[in-house]
DNA sequence: CATATATAATAAGCGTGCTTACTATTCAAG
DNA sequence: CTTGAATAGTAAGCACGCTTATTATATATG
């Protein structure tokens, strides 16, 4: 046991931020010149799919808080990427829907990100690939549960008897 | 080639960053009554390997900028992690110290983040996680080494020939 | 020595996340 | 209908990253 020295475990979190941060820099470096941060265009991609979505419907989708969602839309208000609309039928709700501009860069900003995850993986094979995949989604499925879990217990004590 | 639908490395930047994020929390979360962020950290493990390093060279180490270097250690040394003392040679250098505080919350923030990794990695086998951590290595190299090629390039501009 | 350049650290201000606290509105219960 | 809880959004203020600019000190060059 204490001959496995450097497995590399001991450093993933250090690696992931860095591959995070690494990789940020590259696309927001890419996409400077359209204005388009990568937080506003994970916002702006989920907005595509679904035009009209409300704030806090977001906000569960980035898992971000709704305050959060609520600056950054803000600001991609002010940049002309996504427009607040009234709901009619509730007046609390602000509907998020892209603009033209938006939808023009979207297949663009696509692409550049395809061009970052290649240049990224160079030297990768297809399976390692795969694992890599794989094992991220696995993470996020064992943070996400484990999160969750006291919450869920909380939510649904009494519910299932 | 359009049967490839989904290999899912078109979602490898949202991959990374939700990975990231939750990994995060994850740790903040138990170091929290500590008061130790986890960029702070980052921070302590170098100091702690290389006491009275300077703090442009701790920008160097962390891949940060000195700036941010500053308020961090600024924030540390208010809460009593680290300590800035006077270089006697070269009065520009502020060299950091570990506190003995920090250096009693080392193997325990250490075998933390350890606990971490492993919930991380629950029903990730031995060979996914190589590779997991093989590529994650081959990512940083990628992005950095093509991050700094141009910058090289000047640095040595004339000098090669 | 004097002047120019380089380096170490910091200041100011911004983006993106957070927590906590607030307003406006809707919905459920009496 | 009225009261109270829940929900949608925002405000204020903090952490940590950034860019750009400034100060103090060191070093190289005329």
């Amino acid at each position: 046991m204490s001959l496995m020295v450097s497995d590399g475990i001991d450093r993933l979190g250090f690696l992931i931020h860095d591959v995070q941060r690494l990789m940020r820099k590259r696309f927001e470096a890419r996409a400077s010149g359209l204005g388009l941060s990568s937080a506003q265009w994970r916002l702006l991609v989920r907005v595509a799919k679904e035009a009209g979505v409300a704030q806090a419907r977001l906000a569960e989708l980035l898992e971000i808080e709704p305050i959060s969602v609520s600056r950054l839309v803000d600001r991609m208000e002010e940049g002309g990427w996504i427009e607040r609309r009234q709901d009619a039928t509730d007046r609390r709700v602000r509907m998020i829907f892209p603009t033209e501009k938006a939808n023009a860069a979207y297949a663009d900003v696509k692409s550049l990100a395809g061009e970052v995850y290649e240049e990224s993986l160079t030297g990768v094979s297809a399976e390692e690939r795969r694992v890599l995949i794989r094992v991220l989604d696995a993470i996020v499925q064992n943070l996400t549960d484990a999160e969750t879990s006291l919450e869920k217990m909380k939510n649904t004590e009494g519910a299932a008897a």
